[in-house]
DNA sequence: TCTCAATTGAGATTTAGTTTCAATAAGAAT
DNA sequence: ATTCTTATTGAAACTAAATCTCAATTGAGA
């Protein structure tokens, strides 16, 4: 267990090794991002940009989301279903959601085993694995009856 | 490991669970998907029936999907990413997705160990798992240098 | 057979995300 | 510090995918 880099490195890494630039909007976005507990779309993210009177479109919010999610400041999340959500990354606290059919109900569940095979499976592929998306559906204990 | 029940059966008993009709529409896109071996989405599937002649709207195409997939007929598939694509389930060969985030190939891989611990985490939180979409994003081999 | 809620078709509509393109800004090279 | 090249941005137009609308129809239980 290695000391996890600062996040913001590992994105400005990432912008580098793809010959990006760390503009203002990039700069906003990951620190805005980062103060959210909670899950968000990339809509609601922009909104928030736009009440506080800050002025960044929402093309711009589109176009960062996938090299946050991919640099690892932030994972997906289980929103309703249909948009892709988000939530910031935590050292501590990854999770992954189970989906009620019934009642939409999200419940958050973690596996050190999951992830752990998921790690040997990648291995096993020579597949460098950046982040998953892992969603069980099915339904919640209210709703089996 | 009890025998499967028919997957006809299943996707009636969840009609009839939901009140919901077993028409010939409904047939048709059973059959039709059950006939499929590789993967698709509800437009591929639309454009079968309109090809071969018959008629089904797109939208009934669109409506039905979800509930095969929850009568576990069909499997969550892995395709370029965007759309909803779909595969048949089979008793054998069930599997899950790497996609690739620099050349979007798709590697298909199976772990019983896996499949187990949802079973596990599923009866843990008393979920009733019916299906589920798993997806590891990251890296093939070429695109690792 | 009757009844009634579920279903369908067809097109309109919504939603989410992407593209366009001219103006701007990052940051490497000089 | 200045120049230069290329990525980036904003704003709105656009696209793709999926959903909704509503009148006509159909399934299946009474």
């Amino acid at each position: 267990m290695q000391k996890p880099k600062d996040q913001l490195e590992v994105f400005k890494e990432l912008l580098t090794r793809k010959g990006l630039k760390y503009t203002h909007e990039r700069e906003s976005i990951y620190e805005e991002v980062r103060a959210i507990n909670h899950h968000f779309n990339a809509d609601s993210l922009y909104e928030r940009f736009k009440k506080r009177g800050e002025r960044i479109a929402r093309a711009t919010v589109y176009r960062n989301l996938p090299l946050l999610l991919e640099s690892g400041v932030v994972q997906k999340s289980a929103g309703n279903g249909k948009r892709d959500f988000y939530e910031r990354t935590r050292t501590k606290g990854h999770h992954d959601h189970m989906v009620c059919l019934g009642c939409r109900k999200i419940i958050e569940f973690h596996s050190d085993e999951l992830e752990q095979i998921q790690e040997q499976l990648s291995r096993k592929y020579k597949f460098k694995l950046v982040f998953h998306d892992h969603r069980l559906f099915g339904y919640c204990e209210k709703c089996q009856s």
